[in-house]
DNA sequence: ACATATTCGTTTGTGCACAAACAAGATAGG
DNA sequence: CCTATCTTGTTTGTGCACAAACGAATATGT
């Protein structure tokens, strides 16, 4: 089946501005959702890493979640500004440090549960479209990750 | 085929979180291309919708690229200010204004066509998985569309 | 040991996303 | 009319994304 310049063109427009959409909506899915807890969505992915790990280091964190540190850094002061973790001194290594949660930290893991539900929920969409689209974005993130 | 209750919240992390680092990732491949034209991504798309029908009013360029008023203001103020585009009054309504490309707007259009091309080939990605991409992408786009 | 280079996080500046409050023009009801 | 309501874009404030410059600590090479 041949395909246009111009069809190609046209596609790339179309994916990238429905990239760019579909970010943002879902974003503002959780937005309400995580209102409660008093996180924004790029604090909930590290809240939720370091519920899944701890203690990880400034730059693990940002390898992790993607974030430029010129980003996660104001961020990881909010998240001690809301007391929610804290950063320790790393044994022979002065220029970084750690991060853990805090008591509350840790107790506002139990009111995150209830967040992917309520976002499966709103989405409404069927389990095998969710799969298909992570499987594309997986390709699409290979093909352009700047780290190799 | 069952699935339980974890595999579902996983994908779940699993789907936004790719989701927004597709986008960023693909929106950093345009940065360098769309650089030497003085643009940023979302200028490019403002760009675009006037390349491709012009006049159009301030409220219709919002609804197009789904952008917040608050968030288009400012930009369009830029590109103004970049010699790009100007406002010109809409007949029987000082609420509102229509958006156009001066002349070296239109011109840039010339040099605008040689992005897409530059986008596909750095994707690297074969068509069809673009084609899936952005099938999948309007899904989601419709399962969150706030507008309806 | 010592000079050089590299790693690591911070700071500053610009632009985008969004909420909330606002102001001015248009519309509708009485 | 003329007042209340709705539309439309702007402004302000917060947070995120990223580039560039920076400073301090560590690693490397000789």
């Amino acid at each position: 089946m041949t395909q246009s310049t111009e069809d190609l063109l046209e596609l790339d427009q179309q994916v990238c501005f429905a990239l760019a959409v579909a970010s943002r909506n879902v974003i503002a899915l959780y937005r309400p959702i995580l209102e409660p807890l008093g996180l924004t969505h790029p604090q909930y992915l590290v809240m939720l890493a370091l519920w899944g790990k701890a203690p990880l280091r400034f730059g693990e964190v940002a390898e992790l979640l993607r974030l430029d540190p010129a980003t996660l850094s104001p961020l990881v002061k909010r998240l001690e500004q809301s007391g929610l973790i804290e950063r320790h001194p790393v044994e022979g290594d002065e220029r970084t440090f750690e991060l853990v949660p805090t008591e509350s930290g840790r107790a506002l893991r139990e009111q995150a549960l209830g967040v992917p539900p309520a976002v499966i929920e709103q989405l409404g969409m069927p389990i095998d479209r969710l799969v298909a689209l992570r499987d594309e974005l997986t390709a699409v993130i290979d093909a352009t990750d700047p780290v190799k």
